[in-house]
DNA sequence: AAGCTTAATGATACATGGTATCAATAAGAA
DNA sequence: TTCTTATTGATACCATGTATCATTAAGCTT
């Protein structure tokens, strides 16, 4: 499942429906994020989107990068580029897998980790409100190619 | 489970072990690290050292909690807190829950989440070899007192 | 115990990642 | 088309982390 399902319209209306006006800046990074396989941090997308748009300004990226992730459109990779990359969100597959070998994104399914909270939950005692997995390794891919 | 059982004696242990040599500053940091309750960034355990030490220089601290970290006797928390807090590590108990309320840490057993990652491993077909997890909520005492 | 070698330290300057400010621009309602 | 105001981009700023290098002090040698 290393492809990502991600429609930019839908991106584009949740904008819209968050009271935020729609432009040309927006549209373009919304298409890089959504489009890109791989974890992108702000710095990244600004090179990209001034490859199309060359004033495109960084702080205008930044600001961005934290409506969408306000939105929940986009969620933060922690891991080993560090804690500043994001990949799209998707709703219901959403335990993350990076490829350490090709670098790109897996979102597998998250019944596991929900049994996972249920199980230490019990065992704690503590209230388990939200959690953050990564996993890493190598994908089956590159584990073909290799 | 919250409280830490680390031996101080045991990370300079490990210090001289590396071939390092053994000064004041890495012992007061040391203590600091172990002692704590909570995540610590780099930036506060110079506070708390200049305390004790007032000329500790604040390189001094990113070099050892650099060294620490690569002997693998902290750990980065990845969380609420942003990404550079760390925490003691406890070799078998593995899994890290921080309480929102107190901001304590605590450990739980991992055998939950090797049996995640196997489940994962055999639905995606990649091959998971590291991963990290960090579970969030209200500890058991924090509900009680609520 | 004193000297010697060299790792570790602390001060400083620098780099990077991210934020605040504010005049200029452009979305989109009137 | 005009008008209002959110968004933008340039700049300056801040916070976190790193490189440099002269000084200090571990701890080995004798």
């Amino acid at each position: 499942m290393l492809s990502n399902p991600i429609n930019p319209e839908d991106w584009l209306a949740a904008l819209v429906e968050s009271g935020s006006r729609v432009t040309t800046v927006q549209k373009t990074l919304i298409d890089i994020f959504a489009r890109s396989e791989y974890p992108l941090s702000a710095e990244q997308a600004w090179d990209v989107a001034r490859q199309s748009r060359p004033k495109t300004g960084r702080a205008t990226v930044y600001r961005m990068v934290e409506k969408l992730e306000n939105l929940g459109l986009i969620r933060r990779v922690h891991g080993y580029q560090g804690c500043s990359h994001f990949v799209p969100t998707l709703p219901e597959l959403m335990m993350l897998f990076i490829c350490l070998d090709c670098g790109r994104a897996d979102y597998l399914d998250r019944q596991p980790l929900d049994d996972l909270i249920q199980h230490s939950e019990h065992a704690s005692g503590h209230h388990i409100t939200d959690s953050r997995l990564q996993l890493f390794g190598a994908c089956a891919d590159c584990q073909q190619n290799a």
